[in-house]
DNA sequence: CAGCATCCTAAATGATACTG
DNA sequence: CAGTATCATTTAGGATGCTG
């Protein structure tokens, strides 16, 4: 965004975390490393382009390492960094808010 | 967007916080009820345009009540719902995980 | 398997001008 | 004051096809 995006530290995570699937995918990371097919396959619905896209920005900005395994079939591995981790009460957060909304549907999740 | 949105129930947070702006806008208003030009005055850089959308979508879900007093000049408050309320622990730990990050600018915020 | 290249849509946002 | 209307921009995301 041209946003100067002045207001708080917040902003730093809005940045990050932008899009819905951005939050989705660190949440899979938080049950540990994946694979990228892996990811695909608990996350129904997202596209590799979207899927890759949204890792090398997780990289770039030092929330996940990517380990590729030079093998045939080749192997890659995302996991969470140290810092990465730390977002899970931030994840948690938002799933008890949206656990408390009373008139939304299932709240069985 | 079209994406089904079928993951969880983080997912109800998301389309509604959706947009750098949207948290900001709620994060102003836990620090109470704020008028339409008072918020554009908390929020530098935003649109009325873009400031309007946001609070109509926050009516819809019920996060937020608009209270227009029908006065010369028009007077409008928009204050959080007990439902809207509930999200500062969310913008807290966003905020905590912002204040956290090691390498990334000033953190005096 | 794990992507990348290319094209396209939808939505959030911005700029500007105007109204009850 | 509190918006609305219109136009343009940016970007997340999707669809499809192809490669190392």
């Amino acid at each position: 965004m041209t946003t100067p995006l002045p207001t708080c530290g917040v902003a730093r995570f809005l940045v990050l975390l932008d899009g819905p699937w951005a939050t989705l995918i660190v949440r899979e990371l938080l049950r540990g490393p994946h694979r990228f097919t892996e990811l695909r396959a608990t996350l129904p619905g997202i596209s590799p382009h979207t899927l890759t896209s949204r890792l090398r920005q997780f990289e770039t900005h030092g929330i996940v390492t990517r380990t590729a395994h030079a093998e045939i079939p080749p192997r890659v591995v995302y996991e969470l960094t140290p810092l990465g981790r730390e977002l899970r009460p931030v994840l948690d957060a938002m799933a008890a808010w949206a656990a408390a909304v009373p008139a939304a549907g299932t709240p069985a999740d």
